[in-house]
Formats: structure tokens, C-alpha cells, sequence
DNA sequence: CTGTTAGCGCGTTCAC
DNA sequence: GTGAACGCGCTAACAG
């Protein structure tokens, strides 16, 4: 029962060939007889024989595998944009290591430490505040942030100036004269700092006193600044995040308070919940896709270090 | 800039000494003149050279790797019983390769075939129905199934039967004696007939007459169950997963109905959203947990596989 | 042109 | 404390 990983060597044995000569079948070069090549190929499928991706990677220095750094496995952001890379890395033989950072610094580095000893090809990297302390000269060419940037590094980040003027667009079009905005705290560079930021120069523009509170990323959150910061004169809210606004409706229900909400993210949740919200969406699907072939681009094309900014629209 | 990696060839040339010597001052060998080994350790931080896990994955047969093949990406308890698995894990050195089999029977083979030639040590795989078709002989000691179970496999399972008998009997103790249900096809074994059965089973003991519907695993079913099964006359409502009571609960909610509302999962969304919905967990972090303490027992002592039921309760 | 031999890549381990 | 063999698949050089 205990059948022990059959190797190269053995299947030459049984076949009575050479090693090579089943490396070049598995391999598929044209320079083997095609009776030999049939044999092998029977011999392989009769024992099950697997070759060791391991053997190859130490001798071709290759080793397919990147690595992945998420700050949270339920952030449903990250999942969806890992759900592409994972499809895309699959594609082109690729698997992935997964690992988590819960948004401390300290966890990161160890992780990079291990991906460095597993000689992983390259990592894409989930940002978060706090890690700006850490050193990635090493990864420079092989490691792909997401949702922050650093000079010289690749990256993908979220348009949310863009998505924070489309809300407010809209929300100036349809006449709202107080709009108020919920976000998470500054230190956040994205979700936070960039987010709010854009919100008090949308109203500037449009001529808007602002009204906002920050808190945490979390639905109590939400529901805590809602209820500190709208009034019966309330007309709109903005919310950095689909979490954020779920708490805010959660509230606004209670209290049967008439108030247009639009908030970032789109999430399938929030569309089921409250359609009547308006949501942007950021596209973390394409920043998925987008991650993993600018990853491998850089491998053989160091220009490819490119920080690309990727747009955001409405749910279709 | 293109620090190409170090050997320990490298560092033992550096240092004036064996490949040898090298290697036994990274394993702690006490066999190493204290002088020397920190001489060694000198030169191995000043050029951070780390050892390849490759090569002495090839050489000791141990890739201190795991496979773990979750069936989607953004389920909400599959992502808190990985959290655990991940966190185990880091602590005894392994590593995880993550897949995602979408519930497709096809794409699930093809990460076997994957994880096979990447010779991992172990493997946690969420079931679902419909794999009853791919053959894991191959896999037996060295595999751990999550949420269903097949003969002489190591597997975890929630206590479905014990979850909806929990809240039945907290809803008979209460008095009430028109307690319907939604659930999910039975073709899903666990969260669908385990659990539709349970509730056949207490109406049956507590004298009630089932009211039930299966649907599928969505918020959107939930509500379309919920609006097609209750009446004015119903008292309760018990949900197979939490997903299916979000769907219901914003159907009673836009009706005003009162009816009680119980379901299985106890997320954080519900607990923040509806706190008054009675919730059992099933406790996801202890399968994480469990699973892979099973894996890694399994692979020393044959006698450590095991068909394990996780209790559940409600939340603390 | 087909197939083989030999040595490499890198860390571990065991005689010397 | 050290050289050499080893684990497994790849590939350049070589023989038939």
C-alpha cells in the first residue's frame, strides 16, 4: 500500500532505457523514436509515476510557485482579487503560498523570510499602514503591492479619489446639498487618508460644507459614526467601504431616517442587502489578473515595474 | 543589484571551511567549535544568505508543504477554519499551497494531480457533494476532509444533526408551535440533508408539523424561501446557514413579520446585523485547528485517522 | 538521428 | 571538522 514515490531512475529501469530518455518523453522532445515513446508513456501510466516538481525546480532554479500576502482571509476585497490570481497563476503552472499578515509588520517579515528560504518567484503583497518600516529591496523585481505603493516597487492601487468623485458626482447631480462622509482613520493611507482626503475636495468643489467622522474598518463602526454624525437635515451619506455602510443602514433602518446612501466596494452582500445604495466598484478582479501577469512580465522585462492606478466604475 | 542567490558552497568558501560545517551551524549542531560557529553565523548574516528549502526538501524527502483546497474562496466559515489551519501550520514550520475547487469535481482532480507532484506531506480538503466520483486511495494517510466523510478517511465534521436540535429545543422550551424551515438541496449532504433531516426529525419528537423549503446556498434564496414559506401564522423560522437567514431576515424585516428567527453559523455579520437571531456555531476554528493536528499525527501513527464530529454551541 | 552517460543544482549525512 | 555520496530530474556532450 505504502507505494513510495516512484523517480525518474525507476521508470527508466522498467522501461530499460536511459533516465534521459524519459526525461526527454516527459519533456515531449521530438528526438525519441516514437515506439520508445509509447512505451514510456504506458510504463508512466501504468505506475502512476509523477515526476518531482521539487527535483526540477532545484535544478532548473525555477521553482513556479509565488508567494501571497493577504491581510485578512475574510477580507472579501482581497479574496475576490485572489480568487484571479489564483485562476491566472494556475493557468501558466503556477501555485501559490498563501499567507496572511493580520496588518502587523512584524508577521510580515516573517513571511517574507519564508518565502525567501521557499526561493518563491515572486509575491504579491496586500499593503497595509504600517508596513512602510519594512525592508523589500530584495523583492524589488518580483513583488507586486497591492492597494499601497513605494517608489521604485510595483503596484496596483484602487483609484478611490476616482470613486469617491463619482459618488459625489452623482450625488451633487441629483441636488444633495449635505453630504456626509464616513471613513476609517488616516493612518489607513488608502482606505483612510486617500478616501477622506478626496472627499473634502469633492466638497470644496461643489461647494459643500463637510461633515465626516473616521473610525475603524468594522460594521460597528459604521453604525457608531452614522449615528454621531447624521442629522434630521441629512441628505446623503458617503462611506469608504461596503463594511462601513452596512453599519450606517443598520442604523439609518432603525431610525427610518430618509438618507441616500453610496459607499465603495459593491460587494454581492450590499447589492443583495440595500440595492438602493450606490456603489463603485474598484475592480479587484482585474487588480488580481492585472497582479499576477505584471509579476511575470517582470521576471523578463525589468520595465515592467510599472505603479498602475486601475479605474473604477458602477456596478454594471 | 542582482544578488544572485548564495549556496552554502558560497558560505563555506567565505569562511574557510567545509560545506559540512556550514550546514551543521544552521542545524544547531552541537558538534561545531564555538569560534567557528560564530564565525560561520557571521558571514551568513552579513551576506543574508538563507538556505534553500528546495534542496533540502529533495534531499531529507520532506517538503514541509501542505495542500489545503477549500471549495470557495470567500466562504465566510472555510476562511475561519484556514485562518486556524494557516496559524497552525506556520508554528510547525509547514507551509500552505492554496486551491479553490469551486465545488467542481474536475478542477478538484487537477489540484490533486498538482499537489501531487509537488510531493506535499498532507492534505485538508472542504468536501462537497458531487466528489464522490474522484478517487483518493492515493491520499488515504495523508489527507484530512472537512465537512463530509468517506470510509476509512481521516475527516472533521460539524455536528449538523446536534445544531438544529439545539435551536429547535430552545424554540420548543419557548413555547413555539409553528416552526418552519429553509434549508438547501438535499444533493448537498451535510448542510443540506443532515440538516433538513435534523429538523424532520424534532418536529417529529416535539409533535410539530414540518414547513419547509431547500433552495440553494444564497442570500437571495433565502429571502425567496422565506417569502414563499411564511405566513402570518408562523412563529418561527429556523435557517441552515447564516447566508439563507440574512436572505429571511430581510424579508421579515420588510414585513414586519414577527417571527423568530434561528440559524446556523453565528458570523460576525449576523451577530452585528440581527443580534436577536438565535445562532449556533459550529465552531470553524476548532476544524482548522483539528484537522491539522490529525494531518500531521496521521503521518507517524496510522491509528490517528479518524472520523471526528466537532459539538457545537451557541455563541459564548 | 537516436539514445546514453555523466555531471549539475544544493543541502544533508556519514564515514574518515 | 571534512570530503564524498546522495536525493531526483535536467541537459550538454558523446557514442552508436
Amino acid at each position: 500500500m505504502k507505494r513510495k514515490n516512484l523517480t525518474l531512475k525507476d521508470i527508466a529501469a522498467l522501461c530499460g532505457v536511459g533516465k534521459s530518455t524519459v526525461s526527454l518523453v516527459i519533456n515531449k522532445s521530438p528526438k525519441v523514436k516514437q515506439a520508445t515513446r509509447e512505451h514510456v508513456e504506458a510504463v508512466i501510466r501504468e505506475y502512476g509515476y509523477t515526476p518531482s516538481l521539487t527535483a526540477r525546480a532545484l535544478r532548473s532554479q525555477r521553482e513556479k510557485i509565488i508567494g501571497i500576502i493577504m491581510t485578512r482571509l475574510d477580507s472579501a476585497a482581497e479574496n475576490r482579487a485572489i480568487r484571479a490570481i489564483l485562476a491566472s497563476a494556475y493557468q501558466q503552472g503556477y501555485d501559490a503560498i498563501l499567507q496572511e499578515s493580520l496588518l502587523n509588520p512584524q508577521l510580515l517579515e516573517e513571511h517574507l523570510r519564508v518565502l525567501e528560504s521557499r526561493r518563491v518567484e515572486g509575491i504579491i503583497l496586500f499593503g497595509f499602514s504600517g508596513m512602510e518600516t519594512i525592508s523589500l529591496e530584495q523583492w524589488q523585481h518580483r513583488l507586486v503591492m497591492i492597494a499601497s505603493q513605494r517608489p521604485g516597487f510595483a503596484s496596483i492601487t484602487y483609484d478611490d479619489q476616482g470613486a469617491v468623485a463619482l459618488l459625489m458626482e452623482q450625488l451633487h447631480a441629483s441636488g444633495k446639498k449635505s453630504v456626509s462622509f464616513i471613513g476609517v482613520e488616516e493612518g489607513d493611507l488608502t482606505t483612510g487618508r486617500a478616501r477622506y482626503q478626496a472627499y473634502l475636495a469633492c466638497c470644496q468643489q461643489y461647494g459643500l460644507r463637510p461633515q465626516a467622522l473616521l473610525g475603524d474598518l468594522s460594521y460597528q463602526s459604521g453604525y457608531a459614526l452614522a449615528e454621531k454624525l447624521l442629522t434630521p437635515e441629512s441628505e446623503a451619506l458617503v462611506c469608504a467601504t461596503d463594511t462601513l455602510a452596512l453599519g450606517a443602514m443598520k442604523l439609518i433602518k432603525e431610525r427610518g431616517l430618509d438618507i441616500d446612501v453610496a459607499s465603495i466596494g459593491s460587494t454581492p452582500l450590499m447589492t443583495f442587502l440595500h440595492p438602493e445604495v450606490t456603489s463603485v466598484r474598484l475592480g479587484f478582479e482585474a487588480a488580481g489578473k492585472t497582479a499576477l501577469e505584471m509579476l511575470l512580465a517582470m521576471q523578463t522585462d525589468p520595465a515592467a515595474i510599472r505603479q498602475t492606478v486601475l479605474p473604477c466604475s458602477f456596478t454594471a
